[in-house]
RNA sequence: GUCUCCGUAGCUCAGUGGAUAGAGCGCUUGCCUCCGGAGCAAGAAGUCGCAGGUUCAAGUCCUGCCGGGGACACCA
């Protein structure tokens, strides 16, 4: 990690705290408690320089002093650095950084040491993670909705495996219960039907296409005496071929899980009864009507709820409650749950469960998702055509979606724009992403192809679009940061465009194979190479592909 | 009715309490003798839903209202 970039908000930071310590000292400064760290952000305009910071804003509140004399008296004693070439101040208090071109040409050179792991952070070094996603029962094709809670969820667990965490990725899901016997029937039915024999399909039952397409397949391997087997007989077999369907879809998306987790374990281990006895013990639960209570009331809860029916069934809430118990016993220091927002309601209830039952669960959280709606939805004899994440990947490919998918915050609904998606330019994001990739390759290629290669003499790096280069390249580190503090995937999907136009800038801006201009070349072709590295690791832990050629 | 998420440019959406609110699409106008034009640049476009409040500072925090999504089972 040491050869890693320095992070600059960090460092920055720093310099502006030893800063105000130093004019404190020297009585320039009224004596106050200073803050941890410093508010530092990038400049919004660039008269100011590179970065800012409002902390004499801040200070001024304490103080009571003015913040432009407090900027001033900061400013005047920040000490020397490599990285700050000179700093400034501004109304109504910032104090102004500008960079050093020397010190940002030189981090060109740390990026191409660490490689794809320059950004890489240690925050959760020797910490174990889980994040639970998907998580759908086995009851047919997976929808574009748990598409998003997948792609969020797969992402987020990629950028905290790059944080240091060692990543578990779990899908929870029930084989038993009614969901699962209604599946059964429906599958039953749809056979009778092939068959020829009589058979009624109610609005209970489940009514999508793919179990007539899956009872077509089963007449003709075991023909008419499939008639006699029972409702269990086709459960098996439609959650077998469910659940090999959700796999490929998964693996599609590029999303692959470490645990399959199955209710039914917490019923066979006696977890179910084990939470009930220690419930019952700490005195949150309590019998009417011939059902089992849980005083939820008693942990903040609008009202209580029922965690054993009077038929003897647990409802969803104890098993629910039982798995988040084991997700604890297991060490974890961080477990993420990624939950829809039709599943939202249950999270309380679990937690106050947990606290009734005496953990203190502080390193559980959730991701809830918005819903998917699909915009410009083609006509078509074959009404919800893309409803399925499946369907959709065919129709504009499993790179596009996944992408799509991200583009919004988790708590905003997305619409899937389906136009925009099936353009193969500019105006998609994903090309224009992958194309900056492909394009820097290519330089690559001819570069090499006449002989000529990146070289450490980054000095050469005296142009200014190759420095604000340089400065994206070193916001991943922020970025990932941000994304696990937020558990918010969608900023790394803004930040790949971001990358994306400053390099296209860049191309713009900079020749980089010029023969007549060899040690410029080298130094561009470094530059070239760190940002090729930018964009692959932004995409790679997208999930999408960083294509050579397109 | 209660809870919750959302409301920002014509559309879809970004926006760690800080300066003159941004991007993509759409629209207008330019740029290939040249490493990938699948690209770049410029322009028009805003009462940040409304009203209060907190703060030196509010799109951002709090309250209320309006509008939309979702959830409110002895379903999962």
């Amino acid at each position: 990690m040491n050869n890693s970039p320095q992070r600059i908000p960090a460092a920055l930071s720093a310099l502006l705290l030893q800063g105000a310590l130093a004019a404190q000292h020297a009585g320039t400064l009224p004596a106050c408690e200073l803050p941890e760290s410093a508010p530092v952000a990038p400049a919004k305009n660039p008269l100011w320089g590179d970065f800012s910071s409002a902390l004499p804003l801040q200070l001024a509140k304490t103080t009571g002093a003015k913040p432009a004399d407090l900027a001033a008296a900061i400013q005047a004693c920040i000490p020397a650095s490599a990285l700050v070439q000179h700093t400034g101040c501004s109304a109504p208090g910032f104090i102004n950084f500008t960079l050093a071109p020397a010190w940002l040409a030189q981090q060109v050179q740390r990026i191409l040491e660490r490689g794809l792991a320059y950004a890489d952070l240690d925050f959760g070094r020797d910490k174990k993670a889980q994040v639970e996603f998907v998580s759908a029962n086995p009851t047919g094709p997976l929808s574009v909705g748990r598409g998003r809670g997948g792609a969020i969820g797969d992402t987020l667990a990629n950028v905290l495996a790059a944080a240091g965490y060692d990543v578990t990725r779990e899908y929870y899901f029930n084989n038993a219960g009614r969901q699962m016997r209604v599946l059964g029937e429906s599958l039953q039915v749809r056979v009778l039907h092939a068959l020829g024999l009589p058979a009624e399909l109610t609005a209970e039952h489940y009514q999508g296409e793919y179990l007539s397409d899956l009872a077509q397949k089963l007449v003709a391997a075991h023909g008419a005496a499939l008639a006699s087997e029972s409702v269990e007989y086709f459960k098996d077999l439609a959650e077998a071929d469910m659940f090999a369907n959700i796999r490929a879809t998964l693996s599609r998306l590029n999303i692959k899980m470490d645990v399959f987790f199955n209710e039914n374990s917490l019923y066979a281990d006696g977890s179910l009864e084990r939470v009930l006895q220690q419930l019952r013990t700490a005195g949150y639960l309590y019998d009417q009507e011939g059902a089992v209570w849980f005083a939820a009331t008693r942990c903040g809860g609008p009202e209580d709820r029922v965690l054993v029916k009077s038929t003897g069934e647990p409802t969803y809430r104890l098993p629910d409650i039982a798995y988040h118990c084991n997700k604890l016993a297991r060490g974890f220091d961080l477990i993420v749950d990624v939950l829809g927002a039709d599943h939202k309601d249950a999270f309380p209830d679990v937690m106050r469960g947990l606290q009734a039952l005496g953990h203190t669960a502080s390193n559980i959280r959730l991701l809830m998702n918005q819903f998917v709606t699909v915009k410009g939805e083609r006509m078509s004899t074959r009404a919800g055509r893309f409803t399925t994440l499946d369907a959709l990947m065919d129709e504009v490919g499993a790179d596009v979606v996944r992408f799509f998918l991200l583009m919004r915050s988790a708590e905003s609904h997305l619409e899937f724009d389906l136009d925009l998606a099936l353009e193969q330019n500019e105006k998609n994001p994903v090309f224009y992403v992958q194309y900056a990739h492909a394009r820097l390759c290519s330089v690559l290629r001819k570069a090499a192809a006449e002989g000529l290669g990146g070289g450490p003499n980054t000095a050469q790096l005296t142009h200014t679009t190759e420095h604000t280069l340089v400065r994206r390249l070193l916001e991943l580190p922020e970025i990932l940061e941000l994304v696990v503090r937020e558990l918010a995937p969608h900023h790394l999907t803004t930040y790949a465009r971001e990358l994306a136009g400053t390099v296209h800038a860049f191309y713009r801006d900079c020749r980089i194979v010029d023969s007549a201009q060899p040690a410029q070349t080298a130094a561009r072709l470094s530059l070239v190479e760190a940002a090729r590295i930018g964009l692959a690791r932004a995409l790679q832990l997208l999930g999408v592909a960083a294509p050579q050629e397109m």
